[in-house]
DNA sequence: AATTAGCACTCCATCTTATTGAGTGCTAAC
DNA sequence: GTTAGCACTCAATAAGATGGAGTGCTAATT
């Protein structure tokens, strides 16, 4: 049996149904909906087939029907639109915060929750590789020294560094030098401790306290920075019944708690169909590899912040999201976003 | 009438039955539970005795009865045993940590969410004033200038500035003399425009560099810092079905989503007894001044970092909250968190 | 051969009606 | 003052009864 026009028409007509009411979808009310001008009886015929193919589900015998995941997937490979949205707003206050980026994003996180209605979740960016441009160490005063240090992507740390006794300026000038020489220009990951060694080797004579920055200059470098997540609008699940059982709402709104969760969701393999030129992928159901949002979809897209430097959105609904509305958000924010970081840049 | 001896302890065993159950509580289930042995009959007459005191209610006729607001009160100001609990373990995991202060809170809360199955905030730190300490402008490299201001409760700020054209050594040093001898000791709060415009005149001859450069010193210094707010285990609000009730949840959740609105909360004026030594409040429904709390008990409790730097730590339930647990396992770790803080410092 | 009207059938959702049981208040006895 | 006893109330649960939306099938129509 094949997929001819009019089992298409049906079967769109009947997500798009779906999508609007959540109910399981009828017959009759099909036969009213399409252009089509079939009888209630042909629909059943075509839906029957439909559900041969695996496009559709009845959730019990005399229930309308619903879409499958399949008939999902078939939905936003190939049927949407491509619409134009009402981003336009958010661009100037975006604007305003393009200094902050982790201000943009929580915003982004936050528009996006409001218009859609559901929940959505930002990583912040990932840079590939971190190389030290520049490290300065400052007395403070006589109990801290101050190290900043500044990545090559223009990533700023600082830490204080406690001391015990004070350190002489010249000690301080002479740890500039050498640490900025040693540093300068490695990877934050080739800095292990062989290269501390090294580092406190070539300093011949050391105190406790040079040896201690050194550490701490070290560590800090080294550390993890922490994931930067944003996520907003998790209640919104609480909006759609067939996510809102209580256990499984818990589920997934204490995953919305766990920066890592949403970190390893936002990871997710990319999926063949590139929808639209930009990144924007769909995850229906199972496909989202998790137990607990098997009754969800997942939307991502990337954003570009420079070469090599990117992070991702992510939007959680029901499967009977509006994916055209989503789609089409995701895509004028993306070009909105690139633009704004472009500039920055 | 009077709350008698008798009285009290049947009232106490309401409350405590109604802790554990969540269930109306009836006369024969407290005639077995006390050790007065005193038939339903009596505890019926004695109960309806504590509704008409305004104690306890009655969901229904024919039901048993809860506590009210006011039971809920009395049973936490005068009836709550001291106990040790479990925080030991907690204490190394947080000394390592101690160098972050926002990693610590946020494990605190992290920590207090699991212990308690309620949900849990925690606000960061606020300073009382702060003046500033020391600022360092860096030339990074052709297109940026760092500035890295100290304030004097040792927060660091650091601040990229883009600029057109690269600036010379000399000009740097001049700057840094100039801000940091006009600004330094300084509340940020008297950093007004008039004192960079001030600060613009003083330097006779200035490009538009400059003026960038001590313009945005100046933003950076007045910026509000962004409110520094915790949470954890908001989701166990839904193991509670007084409270799980879908709109009333997502009022709750969603609540938990907005930094101010936490932070409004754990504003909350102080209520007039302390318990124990610490500054631990308790407020109950209404005293919560929040509508949507209103089935709802918070216990706040502060923890101090330095002299006037303090911030405080939330736990929201429902009214039948395990106080004394509750209660207990704040005293605890705010000794342990104060006695952290005191040896970082 | 495709479409449609008609009809019997299924099954969920909803409403109605018992039934149960926990709990109370009151009275009279202890 | 305390308690046993009893009638009464009311939520929660269970058990029918009803209605309606929807299907699948068959036979008639185009």
């Amino acid at each position: 049996m094949e997929l001819d026009e009019r089992k298409l028409k049906i079967l769109q007509a009947v997500i798009r149904t779906y999508l609007e009411t959540g109910e399981p979808v009828g017959s009759r009310t099909i036969s009213k909906y399409t252009d089509l001008n079939l009888s209630p009886a042909t629909i059943r015929n075509e839906m029957s087939d439909l559900e041969e193919l695996g496009y559709i589900i009845q959730p019990h015998t005399s229930a309308g029907r619903i879409p499958s995941d399949k008939g999902y997937r078939l939905y936003v490979d190939t049927m949407l639109d491509a619409k134009e949205s009402e981003v336009q707003n958010l661009r100037e206050e975006l604007e305003e915060k393009a200094g902050r980026i982790d201000d943009v994003l929580q915003k982004v996180a936050k528009f996006l929750a409001a218009n859609t209605n559901y929940a959505t979740m930002v990583s912040g960016p990932r840079y590939q590789s971190k190389r030290v441009k520049f490290i300065q160490i400052t007395s403070v005063d006589e109990e801290n020294l101050l190290a900043v240090i500044v990545l090559d992507n223009n990533v700023v740390k600082n830490q204080m560094i406690r001391i015990e006794e004070p350190v002489n300026q010249e000690m301080v000038v002479k740890l500039n030098f050498l640490l900025n020489t040693t540093l300068n220009g490695l990877d934050v990951l080739e800095i292990n401790l062989a290269v501390i060694q090294k580092l406190k080797e070539q300093l011949g004579e050391h105190t406790q306290v040079v040896d201690s920055v050194i550490e701490v200059v070290g560590k800090t470098l080294v550390e993890e920075d922490d994931l930067a997540i944003y996520t907003s609008g998790a209640t919104n699940i609480l909006k759609y019944p067939e996510l809102s059982d209580k256990t499984r709402a818990a589920e997934i709104l204490g995953a919305f708690e766990e920066k890592e969760i949403i970190h390893n969701w936002l990871g997710l393999p990319e999926k063949g169909k590139n929808n639209e030129s930009r990144d924007i992928q769909v995850y229906i159901g199972d496909e989202t590899q998790v137990e607990s949002m098997k009754d969800c979809s997942m939307v991502t897209a990337t954003y570009h912040i420079q070469e090599g430097v990117y992070g991702k959105i992510g939007i959680v609904g029901p499967k009977r999201m509006d994916y055209d509305k989503v789609i089409g958000t995701l895509n004028s924010l993306m070009s909105q976003l690139d633009d704004i970081f472009k500039e920055k840049k």
